[in-house]
DNA sequence: TTAGCCTTGAAA
DNA sequence: TTTCAAGGCTAA
């Protein structure tokens, strides 16, 4: 039992820090500390924020499931004798979140530690930043003064039987100028791009390439760009970061940041902060239970699956890259003996690489794993994937035992979304603002509607305080400069005609219809110019789409067979090369750079997914809200899944569909909603942060003045209020797959997969 | 403190 | 037996 008295709070507030000058003060920014956490009184901070932190240690009690399994538990992490971790920032996201746990006790089943801490590690990353927001907004700079140390004091709780101090605070801010070169994220390039950017010559069986370069050690440190010296902590880093990462962790060193948490780590610079670097350990994913506590050496750690599936899908790569290379070669030499080089640009426009899909063409590639065996991966049909597995049967194994995550519910149901009220009703005057000024407005923009307007503002907060995690999402585009784009929006009137209302007329658009939509070029004389590009952009994917589809439809998906595990995540992996086909034929999407294209995939695929099976359902003219119709077509009754943490899911689902339903959810803005899910900008390390900004506000403005000139001004803040819920969704499937892989198939079910590599890559923390 | 090299030892 | 990811050592 670990109980966090008022008492030891103080005991954790007034330690102070003890600051070590560093070897090289020139170069030094940063301090350590191995004791304390703050040098800052908790008084020293705004009367507001105080409170409002009270509240949320306030009768804080955390009680493990098992004490015998507790081992150690000090002020950041609760670490059990599995090496599962639980930070304290998941401690203070569940007390934020208003935990439905009774009597505010928390009881942690081990299997579950660490998919929750992924989740509650971004929701803490996201509450961080409001909470910064806020300060920064209301307090004119108080909090900046304490910024840098903030992060430490913020969490500065002890334990009774454990009282030391350790601060691993994951806070981090978004470094969105530097280029995170992840090594997994490299590892998709040849996965997406079938293009030539990434052309290489290499002959991967010569003798001649060093197992370096076969092994991809050659790539720069996520951490520092240096040279990777092999899988250290969880990925390739070089030796020194590896080095520092031990250091850190094993000594509970303390750093702090003299500047504004956003220092450039590089190889040059990786000595000057140390709390950058360590932070940005983290970030990359390196693992803080790899460490060992009690520093027995040799041997290997649990994340051999892990290390496995980044080698095999090196392999895998390095093959495609061969392959690809072979293509490109023959392709070139094809476009010299055309005169206008007119098969090179079909090459680019659509490569025959190894993964295109754009067309029911097979592709089989053979990984030789480590270990020698032969593995198919990418291939149909898709039950070779998976038909080494003995699986338990998905229905009655670790499922069974796993409720449905109550900090999901919690978030759900917090009662704390009047934090972020002004958030939300900022965008709903946008919203308004933006259809006043519209030419073409709609008669609720009449002076008699402004105070219908004002009920609504009050309706829209209402909705806005169904979630914390909903208001979270929605600032997320608070800061878009709706008002000025629009003004600046080319709205091409060569594009109206009289068929104008042709799109909006079809509730369910099939692909043929939408395709001929855009061969007629007709689009309603409201629709911005910008939704015009995502529809025809969207034409050619939805034109090769059927026939994919007819390629999954011999998936049955059974919930009660034994192979149901294996079934669905084949299904999905076809799913999910779909969905990277799509984006990287999109507009503006397949015009940025590969690596940030990998990155925005990796944070938003599985909303995506969703996104499209939610218009999928939204097509159909008759829905039933007790079936969901599949990627393949299989239509499935919810009452027949019968483990109960899917089927919640399943209910979330529809009821998310409903209320797509009932706002009349338009081909066209479901577009713009995964367009706005797709281009996140605080995705981190990508190289231009501001274009994915800059496209998103495209999208996003034209969204608006699309629903309001249509007359339903507060349809874009509706539609944008199921993304949370949507993203919560994305959560929980992505924590089942995560635990029946690792649980039921010891890693292996997803082991060189495309779904594995968008499920363990590290992850972006959205800032 | 850093970072390159060495030793260790469980898993493959 | 080999591999390789841990921890240890130590010059800078």
């Amino acid at each position: 039992m670990i109980t966090l008295s008022n008492q030891e709070q103080e005991i954790g507030k007034t330690q102070e820090a003890k600051s070590i000058s560093p070897p090289t003060p020139p170069l030094s920014s940063s301090s350590v500390s191995s004791l304390s956490s703050s040098p800052h009184s908790p008084s020293a901070k705004t009367p507001k924020i105080d409170k409002f932190k009270e509240e949320a240690y306030d009768n804080l009690k955390v009680e493990a499931a098992d004490p015998a399994t507790y081992s150690e538990c000090d002020n950041k992490f609760a670490r059990f004798s599995n090496g599962a971790y639980l930070s304290n920032a998941n401690f203070f996201a569940k007390k934020i979140f208003n935990s439905v746990v009774p009597n505010n006790q928390y009881n942690f089943h081990l299997s579950q530690l660490q998919h929750e801490q992924n989740f509650f590690n971004n929701q803490y990353h996201q509450f961080q930043n409001q909470l910064n927001r806020m300060t920064d907004h209301s307090f004119n700079g108080h909090h900046q003064a304490h910024k840098c140390s903030n992060s430490s004091s913020n969490l500065s709780y002890s334990y009774e039987h454990k009282p030391q101090i350790n601060n691993y605070n994951s806070v981090n801010t978004s470094t969105k100028s530097e280029a995170c070169q992840s090594s997994n994220f490299n590892e998709m390039i040849p996965l997406m791009n079938s293009g030539i950017q990434n052309v290489g010559v290499l002959d991967v069986d010569s003798p001649d390439v060093p197992l370096d370069v076969k092994l991809g050690f050659n790539e720069a440190c996520p951490v520092c760009g240096d040279k990777v010296s092999g899988f250290h902590y969880g990925l390739l880093t070089c030796e020194s970061c590896k080095g520092f990462f031990k250091r850190t962790v094993q000594n509970k060193k303390l750093y702090s940041c003299v500047d504004k948490q956003q220092c450039q780590i590089d190889k040059h610079q990786r000595k000057r902060c140390a709390y950058c670097r360590f932070q940005k350990c983290l970030q990359v994913g390196m693992k803080l239970e790899a460490v060992r506590e009690n520093r027995v050496r040799g041997g290997r750690n649990k994340f051999g699956p892990l290390y496995r599936r980044s080698r095999a899908l090196k392999q895998q790569i390095l093959k495609q890259q061969n392959e690809l290379n072979e293509n490109t070669v023959a392709a070139m030499a094809a476009a010299q003996t055309e005169p206008n080089g007119v098969m090179m640009q079909n090459f680019h426009q659509n490569p025959l690489g190894t993964l295109n899909l754009n067309n029911s063409q097979n592709t089989n590639l053979s990984v030789q794993t480590e270990n020698s065996k032969s593995m198919n991966i990418k291939s149909e049909p898709f039950e070779s994937t998976f038909k080494s597995h003995n699986a338990p049967s998905f229905l009655s194994h670790s499922y069974e035992q796993n409720s449905l995550n109550p900090a999901v519910v919690a978030a759900l149901n917090s009662a704390n979304g009047h934090l972020f009220l002004k958030n939300a009703s900022d965008i709903f005057n946008y919203s308004t603002m933006l259809n006043s000024n519209l030419p073409n407005a709609s008669p609720s923009s009449s002076p008699t509607s402004s105070m219908s307007s004002q009920s609504s503002i009050s309706q829209f907060q209402n909705l806005v305080n169904e979630s914390n995690v909903k208001s979270l999402i929605i600032n997320k585009f608070n800061n878009m400069h709706l008002l000025q784009n629009l003004v600046n929006a080319n709205r091409s009137a060569d594009k109206i005609d009289a068929c104008s209302n042709l799109m909006e007329m079809s509730p369910s658009p099939t692909s043929s219809s939408v395709c001929s939509l855009e061969n007629s070029g007709h689009y309603p004389n409201n629709m911005p110019d910008v939704l015009q590009k995502l529809i025809a952009s969207d034409i050619s994917y939805k034109c090769s789409e059927e026939s994919i589809i007819e390629s999954v439809r011999s998936f049955r998906v059974d919930f009660n067979s034994k192979d149901i595990a294996q079934i669905s995540c084949a299904l999905m992996e076809k799913w999910c090369f779909l969905m990277v086909d799509w984006a990287r034929q999109s507009i503006y999407f397949k015009e940025i750079k590969i690596d940030d294209q990998i990155k925005l995939l990796k944070n938003s695929w599985i909303d995506i997914l969703l996104l499209d099976l939610m218009w999928k359902q939204c097509k159909t003219e008759f829905i039933n809200y007790e079936s969901i119709i599949f990627i393949n077509d299989q239509t499935v009754r919810i009452n027949s899944i019968k483990n109960q943490q899917l089927n919640e899911i399943a209910r979330s689902f529809m009821r998310c569909v409903g209320h797509f339903k009932s706002v009349n959810l338009q081909y066209a803005e479901y577009l713009a909603l995964k367009y706005l899910v797709l281009f996140d900008p605080d995705v981190i390390g990508m190289s231009n942060p501001d274009h994915i900004e800059e496209v998103q506000q495209y999208v996003s403005t034209a969204f608006v003045e699309y629903t309001s000139s249509n007359g339903n001004q507060e349809k874009f803040a509706q539609l944008l209020l199921k993304l949370p819920d949507i993203k919560l969704i994305g959560v929980e499937i992505k924590q089942i797959l995560s635990v029946l892989d690792t649980e039921s198939f010891n890693g292996r079910l997803l082991e060189g997969c495309l779904l594995g590599e968008m499920l363990y890559g590290p992850s972006n923390i959205v800032t």
